[in-house]
DNA sequence: GCCAACGTTGGC
DNA sequence: GCCAACGTTGGC
């Protein structure tokens, strides 16, 4: 099993829409980077343990833990021209973008990026280092561990 | 709203 | 296949 880090703008999806949901389940719609792309086709297993990051707003930082409940499979919206992340290039015999389910495990106190910085453990983050945009990125076991020890 | 960092695009 | 230009991300 593995451990991830997905941010969510949450004036698009929060924790607490993620938490309203029906099945507290939600498609993770929307990613148009390769790399993050790959983690979720190649890599993403059912049962993985994922941080919910709030992004892009005050408050940025760790808000909750969701987990993955079905593997990959093709993005909807990348086929649908009012959606606004329509992908003219993509057919669906084939996509280019793919999305895993998430399901809501919980949520946490805000560990906003300035506490995560304040430990020297968590320092190698992916999500910590300068320019880093990836809206996935794998988190070890020892970050995992160290996280869940704070919270 | 600024702007550094980075991914993508497209002309050559 | 290089790389400049451009668009986007996301913390501040």
């Amino acid at each position: 099993m593995r451990y991830w880090l997905m941010k969510s703008e949450p004036s698009d999806v929060s924790i607490d829409d993620l938490a309203k949901r029906a099945n507290k389940t939600i498609a993770w719609y929307g990613v148009r980077n390769y790399q993050a792309r790959n983690f979720m086709r190649d890599q993403m297993r059912i049962g993985d343990q994922v941080f919910f990051y709030h992004s892009s707003c005050k408050h940025p930082g760790i808000v909750g833990i969701a987990e993955v409940c079905k593997l990959a499979y093709p993005d909807t919206t990348q086929f649908d021209s009012n959606n606004k992340y329509f992908d003219p290039k993509a057919t669906s015999e084939i996509p280019r973008w793919f999305n895993v389910d998430v399901r809501f495990v919980s949520k946490t106190r805000l560990i906003d990026i300035k506490e995560l910085r304040s430990y020297p453990d968590l320092l190698g983050m992916r999500i910590l280092q300068k320019g880093n945009r990836l809206s996935i990125t794998p988190v070890d076991p020892a970050e995992w561990k160290c996280i869940i020890g704070i919270m």
